[in-house]
Formats: structure tokens, C-alpha cells, sequence
RNA sequence: GGCCCCAUCGUCUAGUGGUUAGGACAGCGGCCUCUCACGUCGCAAGCAGGGGUUCGAGUCCCCUUGGGGUCACCA
């Protein structure tokens, strides 16, 4: 009975109230998929019905969160469309309209219960332990003294007259069958006393006139679906299909992932669509998890670009079940999408990475290095350390910190002797070499390379792990590499 | 509290009446190895509980329990 041979016509309906949550994001994609796997439209509709809560710098937290993944949109904000305005705030003559449509078909009726008794109507309920709720007392006044009284200058507000009996059933692509007792409904405020619509009423009458296929929203929206599905009975039109998703949790599994949380007192966790982007995310892992959060192929691929997503994406494959966000996985297929970078691409990213920590990187050394140390990150975070002695003086470490587990200060001192001499014999030491003059102090001292390369690593490094080693000799080149050997000697030789 | 939704390893999930319940992340161990990673091999880990239906239930039904959502002139 919903089932529609209509064009696909989805729309992501945020409101512009501040930052862009992530769990927002990931309904972007759900429904921006929904619409690219059909050949359909995405539509961008901003519901700024709520004066009071609007923040004029969210629309740019909205439009360039979805850029970054790359959701585009095809009719919406800034690229316009056939069904404009997109922002509900420039439709109010829609509205108007139309709910004097419903308020002379009896659909709907003008209430003009003060805040004070509708308050006082809680207080009451709340005292004899009864469900809070519109007890109705407008709905039986005459339409004639109802239009007087607007006409007086009364405040009111329009509201739905919900049926007192019958069951309001729907089908959702999620979970199936939902159904409601019409009893236990409210009948909802449609339009507001300031002559704005709440979003319930907007929602629908948007959704019709903007020729919505599928509604894909948050579960949350589920409560108060029937009630927007007898809007539209009232009106005579026909619903779309609804598809509601599962909240994303928090990483403990408990209540849905809101406020900002703190790792067990680690760093702060991203929440915001800007947060992940300033954490060093690749736009690509974000779309591959927020993909895999709630919705499988049924297959074993873990990893999905955006083009096999909207090849292979599906609602009705869509789990019904709270899914709690796992930023260690995450952080994984951030490091899969790192690697599948094309080297060139990942310099330049590094390039950009060290630029805001202060450090000029040169093309050349950024080439070089990059492929050092592309596979051995998560994120552009862990780089920093890896690789910023090529473009300035090593982190400050001690004398001792140069002397592994398996040797003393002695043998130490002749390891960084006998490299600097092996390495001065070449003009310019490649890894090749430097591999060969480590390898072969090792043998002369009946060492192990690694005990050797330890002392080498933090003698150019300034620490214990980095980037390989023969490598690195190579791309940091004759001066650099004999002058911090020699540095590191001084340390050394420093120690008590 | 009323109403609604949900329930497979710690986490994300596959499963559509007959499976040794599969994969991935995380964890642990081995291999690779100049460190760290990457890669690779392996281990550990799950059907919330109870009733039914059935020759046979993770799969269907009911109850319990647990979790979540929602009850505004906010969306």
C-alpha cells in the first residue's frame, strides 16, 4: 500500500542550530545514497521553523560537512531547484495556505489555550500521576466563535483533530509494520501562535510539495509518525515511504552518542562533523564507517567506496538496531584509506599536516619522505612524530637514551664512531649503503643490527622508533645525518 | 510511568527452520623485521532468560528481563 512507482526523491531536512553531529552526517548518507542508487534527487531542506533556537553559523557547518564527504546535493541551498525555497522560513505563505485548507475541512481546529493553562494543565496532570497531555478543551468550540475570536485579535494556535478511535498503521523499510492506537495521540500544535509552522506541519506539507519518495530519518521521528501520517490524511494526500534509522550510540553502548564524551581519560572523542575533519580523518574512511554503522552488503567487504556504496546500498538492509560508535575502528579504516592514497597525494597531505604545526617542508623531502611513513599511520596525528626531525632539529633526548639494553656506554660511543667513519667514506650515503655500514658494525662488533640501529635511530631521530632507518640516513643526507652523529657523541660522552 | 522500537562474540555485523554460528575492529600469541607500523598465520570470545510451534530453532509465536526512543506553540 506504500509501495510507490514514483521518481526517488529524498531529502535530508536538518535545522540550523549549531554544530553538525555526526549521527546527522550519517543520515545525510543514508538518505543521499537512497537517492544516488535510484538515479533519484537529494534534496537539502533547511526546517529553521524554530526562531529561537537558530544559529546562523550552522547552515556553513551543514553545506560544507556534506561537501566533505561529498554529498551533493540537487536541488537545496546555494544550487536552488523547482520546489524552492529550501529554507522553511521563506515557505511561511505555504503554510498559511495550507492550514486553512485543514481548519475548513475540520481536520484541524484553532486552540487558544494560554501557555499559563496549558502549564497549569501539566502541573495537575503530573500531581494525579496521569499522562501529560492536550486534554482538548478547544476542539468542541463552534468554528464560527473561533474565527471571531482570531479576528479579536485572540492568540491561537491550529491544531490537528486527531481521531478519537482507529489504529494508524505504517510500513517501515527498517522494521517493518508500526502501528498505533489513535487514542493514545495528541492532538499536535500545526501551526504556532507567531504564525510559524511546528515541523510536524511543515515536514509534511514540504514533503508533499517537494514530491518526497522516502522519508529517511532518525528513529526518534517514530513517536510521531502516525501523527504525520493522519496530516496527511486529512489533506488527501499520499504519505511517501518512511525508512527510520538506528540512533548511533555512544562508544559504551549507553544512551545515544550526544554530548562530547571523554576516552577514560584519554583525549577527547570528535562528535562534530568539523571535529572529525580537524582530527585528520580522511573524508573517505568517515563515508566507509558511517556506511558500515547500521548497514551491511550481507557479503564480508569491510572496505567500500563512495561509488560501490550507491551501487550496493540498500535501506531494507538496514539493521534496526542502535549501533555504538567505535572510534578504534574507525581509526583502522582510517589507516586502510591512508594507505590506498597515491603517494603523491599523501605528501602533499603531510605537507599540509606539518604547514600547521609550523614547519616548512620542501616538495622534494615531502616525496621522499612520505612513503616512509604512509603505511605506519592512523591518522595525520601520528606523522608529526615520525617524521619532523627531517625538517628540524630532533626532539631533545638524553645521552643514556642513545645506549640500548644490549650494549654499554662504551660500545655505544664505537657504534656512533664507526657510522659516522663508514658513512663519511661514501659522498652521499644511499640506504644501500647506510644499510651495508650498519650491518657491517654489527658483524665487526659481533652485535645484533638492532641494538645498532637503535643507537642510530635516536642519535637522527631523537627517538627510539621512526621512520626506517637506512632510508632515512639517505633522504636526510652526508651533513645532516654526520652532524647529528657527532651531536649525539657529545651527548654521550655528556653522561656522569 | 504511558506508548513505540530493539536484542548474535567487548564493538560493528552475516545469518532468513537443518551452519563445526561466518567476517571485521579491538585483545592475545606466532611469523616477517633495523624500531614502530604494514602484512600474514593462529587463539580466545556470542545467539539475554523462560515457555511454546516444529521431526528440527539464532532464525516463527508468547512472556520475562534488559536497552533505547518518545510523550513542547524544539526540531
Amino acid at each position: 500500500m506504500t509501495e510507490k512507482n514514483r521518481p526517488v526523491r529524498t531529502r535530508f531536512a536538518p535545522s540550523p542550530t549549531g554544530e553538525f553531529h555526526v549521527g546527522g552526517l550519517r543520515t545525510a548518507l543514508f538518505t543521499w545514497l537512497t537517492a544516488r542508487h535510484a538515479g533519484g534527487r537529494f534534496v537539502l531542506r533547511i526546517e529553521d521553523t524554530d526562531r529561537t533556537r537558530f544559529d546562523p553559523g550552522a547552515l556553513g557547518a551543514l553545506t560544507s560537512g556534506l561537501r566533505w564527504l561529498g554529498l551533493d546535493w540537487d536541488e537545496g541551498p546555494e544550487v536552488g531547484g523547482p520546489h524552492g525555497p529550501y529554507l522553511q522560513s521563506e515557505r511561511l505563505p505555504l503554510y498559511q495556505e495550507q492550514i486553512r485548507t485543514l481548519l475548513d475541512s475540520g481536520s484541524a481546529y484553532r486552540c487558544f489555550c494560554t501557555a499559563e493553562r496549558l502549564a497549569e494543565l501539566r502541573r495537575l496532570q503530573e500531581q494525579r500521576q496521569q499522562a501529560p497531555g492536550y486534554d482538548r478543551h478547544c476542539r468542541g468550540l463552534r468554528p464560527e466563535a473561533a474565527v471571531e475570536r482570531a479576528a479579536a485579535g485572540e492568540a491561537w494556535v491550529a491544531r490537528l483533530k486527531v481521531p478519537l478511535q482507529g489504529t494508524t498503521v505504517f510500513h517501515d523499510l527498517v522494521r517493518g509494520e508500526i502501528s498505533y492506537e489513535n487514542a493514545g495521540l495528541q492532538d499536535l500544535v500545526l501551526m504556532k501562535s507567531d504564525g510559524f509552522p511546528t515541523y510536524h506541519f511543515a515536514n509534511v506539507v514540504d514533503d508533499h510539495f517537494m514530491e518526497i519518495s522516502h522519508v529517511t530519518r532518525a528513529s526518534e521521528w517514530i513517536p510521531s509518525t502516525p501523527s504525520h501520517i493522519l496530516i496527511y490524511q486529512a489533506f488527501g494526500w499520499e504519505p511517501p515511504v518512511f525508512a527510520h534509522l538506528p540512533v548511533i550510540l555512544d562508544p559504551s553502548g549507553k544512551g545515544k552518542m550526544s554530548k562530547r564524551k571523554k576516552g577514560g581519560g584519554g583525549p577527547e572523542m570528535p562528535v562534530y562533523v568539523r571535529e572529525f575533519r580537524e582530527a585528520g580523518y580522511l573524508p573517505e574512511a568517515v563515508l566507509n564507517y558511517l556506511a558500515l554503522l547500521g548497514w551491511s552488503d550481507g557479503t564480508d567487504q569491510t572496505e567500500f567506496t563512495r561509488e560501490e556504496l550507491i551501487a550496493k546500498f540498500d535501506l531494507t538492509r538496514v539493521n534496526p538496531t542502535g549501533a555504538a560508535f567505535d572510534y578504534q575502528k574507525l581509526d583502522w579504516l582510517n589507516g586502510v584509506w591512508i594507505r590506498k592514497m597515491e603517494p603523491a597525494a599523501f605528501a602533499r597531505l603531510l605537507g599540509e599536516w606539518l604547514g600547521r604545526e609550523g614547519i616548512e617542508a620542501g616538495e622534494a623531502t615531502l616525496a621522499a619522505v612520505g612513503p616512509l611513513v604512509q603505511e605506519r599511520v592512523r591518522g595525520m596525528k601520528d606523522a608529526l612524530p615520525l617524521v619532523d626531525f627531517f625538517f628540524r632539529e630532533p626532539a631533545p633526548y638524553g645521552g643514556a637514551d642513545l645506549v640500548p639494553p644490549q650494549l654499554d656506554a662504551a660500545s655505544t660511543l664505537r657504534v656512533l664512531e664507526r657510522l659516522s667513519g663508514r658513512l663519511a667514506e661514501v659522498e652521499r650515503p644511499t640506504a644501500a649503503d647506510a644499510e651495508g655500514a650498519i650491518r657491517g658494525i654489527a658483524a665487526d662488533l659481533g652485535a645484533k643490527v638492532q641494538p645498532i640501529a637503535h643507537v642510530a635511530r635516536v642519535a637522527l631521530g631523537g627517538r627510539p622508533v621512526g621512520p626506517p632507518l637506512f632510508e632515512t640516513i639517505e633522504v636526510l643526507g652526508p651533513d645532516v645525518t654526520l652532524r647529528r652523529l657527532g651531536e649525539a657523541r657529545r651527548r654521550l660522552e655528556a653522561v656522569p
